[in-house]
DNA sequence: TATTTGTACGCAAACGTTTTCGCAAACGTT
DNA sequence: AACGTTTGCGAAAACGTTTGCGTACAAATA
């Protein structure tokens, strides 16, 4: 209160002398060193031209000044904002959410500022974000797709434009550098752990064809079965269009209600293992003797759960960070998307085994 | 593949006839109608000097060159950069998130951009953040304080300098306005809920004195055990200095060990109320009949725990609309924190009653 | 000594937009 | 006819920074 009432009657003074609050520029800087604006610039740009007592001289007058660069007028004369723009389907998921912190933290201590965009899954409404941040001037974009993948004619354009990434949901069909997660590998070693546990009548649960991870969990799924030797039954292959908590609940109905019951249950997403759960305990069914159960995300849900949920763990942190290297590394560079620098890095994901799938004696 | 390669091609072609891909301009705009800069300028900001001939004329042409304002030159120009920027303690918690969200929402249909810090509740951290974005020249900041609310000392001076709003984690002691949500209103909901059911004993997990959301919900649980004549016992008012799930088993082991145990707990977060009911099922506790468990968010855990969690729902994403709505007025009014027009508003939240209060019979 | 090389700095243009001022023509009023 | 007013537009400055080029002086080389 007070505070603001003294700064309102400073503000009262510096009008009546008609004082505006300057801000310090190049110029002033300049007239009060004597020297001109040009060499002041490159002072404080270290640039060699420059001798090291002058750049004393006004990198200290420039601190006690408090020299501000103008963010404008130099992204005006350099075409370059370092500012990053990021869209993501779905911020409140709390693997996203750990992606977006990894890539705040990496782009602050690169000196870049990050802009968001939500698409909530919706291909035009990404589409337009691409463009208005386009406009708005960010030297490059990371991305993660809506699971249509199928409508990629507006990025292709894009990518040729600026440095564009793609991160978590990507698509073999933009060619670009990818972030993801070894999701093949990760379904494998779930699979594998089912099997190593005895379990050999093994349900999954997964999203339909247009979903690019959860085709390449599906491959896990099926390369497991198949390395060893255990036969693949379609009628416990289950496919919805959206992977929710409730549809894990429907689809565990189904799997209950078929004649010959699987005995584990691997659902590629947590929430639907967290339904497929919720369905088994209504039922007194023993998780995990009479039906294991495997989720996918280690998300904050799988210790609350009862029984805690076997999962794996993605480290959204690592695929943020590293996304945003690979970004910033193409801007600086100045390569907008060339096939020969364009990479695919998969990081590692880890198996946390809990309950779920433990308790097997 | 073959996109990116053709596009590939028509640059090779773009460099050897010495063709920039050229941006259109203003200038350029102008010449090909035989206008001068500022006349197409001003017909493009539908300024009323302008003709609505010409304003047409060149609109059009505009669309078709594919015009799209340079931001920066703009932004020089005008000190004004539709950038808005936001800090949060902790961009993984839901709630956050769905603020965020509505955040998001409301800037980009108003036009403006959103860049978003992440303070971790460290306050250094938070004030560099607040220094860098002004530094990125940002129209006005929206910010969620971490839990020490006693360092201010260098929120003071920004308040003046630009608009700025605080949302949910707010502080009395910064004067400008404030969106959030009724915290004493929902605790005394809360407890009278409880009393309603039959509760006499009712205990509370809050945080300590610096956290100002628990403070008023202590208030609200205060307010309502006094109006019904329920004596305060200090032996179940408990306080932690870091509200999470593991302190929410710890003081729901210290609550059962006390000879007179309560007969209900008021977890002032879901989280703390999720460790509660973890502890209580542990010992087979009755859950709501020996305890009930009442929690704070309706984050998603509050219905996979069981017994399902009674708690009370937040609407992050109207916070997160009114914040930008208010900031965005301020900005446009030019007003940078004045006094006459610093608002409190509190958004009504709803105590969403589930099985961890309600199998009474 | 004459020439080259290097060092340290200044001049001025340029980036694209907005905006103040000015001006001419057209119009309206006495 | 003489005067103001309005309408529609142009010229040019300004915003703060970077950067290509020029240059003066000193040092090094021939």
């Amino acid at each position: 209160m007070y505070a603001n009432v003294f700064a309102n009657v400073c503000n009262l003074i510096l009008l009546f002398f008609d004082m505006k609050k300057e801000i310090t520029t190049l110029k002033m800087l300049a007239q009060n060193l004597n020297l001109s604006i040009s060499t002041v610039s490159r002072a404080l740009n270290d640039h060699p031209d420059i001798s090291d007592d002058t750049k004393i001289k006004v990198k200290n007058l420039a601190k006690s000044m408090n020299y501000i660069p103008n963010i404008f007028a130099k992204g005006f004369r350099k075409h370059k904002s370092n500012i990053i723009g990021i869209i993501v389907p779905n911020i409140t998921h709390y693997f996203t959410a750990t992606i977006v912190r990894g890539i705040l933290e990496e782009a602050s201590k690169q000196g870049y500022r990050v802009i968001i965009s939500e698409s909530n899954n919706d291909v035009i409404k990404q589409n337009e974000m691409l463009n208005t941040m386009i406009q708005f001037g960010v030297d490059g974009i990371l991305a993660s797709l809506t699971k249509m993948t199928k409508d990629i004619d507006n990025i292709l354009p894009i990518i040729d434009t600026l440095p564009f990434i793609l991160f978590d949901k990507v698509s073999d069909k933009i060619p670009c550098t990818q972030i993801t997660i070894n999701d093949e590998e990760a379904a494998f070693n779930v699979v594998e752990h089912l099997i190593n546990i005895g379990k050999k009548r093994i349900a999954i649960i997964k999203e339909r064809e247009f979903s690019y991870n959860s085709e390449k969990r599906y491959a896990g799924y099926l390369k497991a079965l198949k390395e060893h030797q255990i036969e693949i039954d379609e009628k416990i292959i289950l496919s919805v269009d959206d992977i929710s908590l409730q549809h894990g609940k429907r689809m565990a109905n189904i799997l209950l209600s078929i004649k010959n019951r699987p005995d584990a249950i691997f659902a590629i997403t947590d929430s639907a293992a967290v339904g497929v759960i919720q369905t088994l305990n209504k039922f007194n069914i023993k998780i995990p003797e009479d039906i294991a159960v495997v989720g996918f995300s280690n998300s904050k849900y799988s210790t609350i759960i009862e029984p805690k949920l076997t999962t794996v763990d993605q480290p959204g942190n690592t695929i943020g960070k590293t996304a945003t290297k690979y970004l910033i590394k193409e801007i600086e560079n100045d390569n907008t998307n060339d096939i020969a620098t364009s990479k695919t890095v998969e990081v590692k994901t880890q198996l946390i085994i809990r309950e779920s799938t433990f308790k097997i004696s």
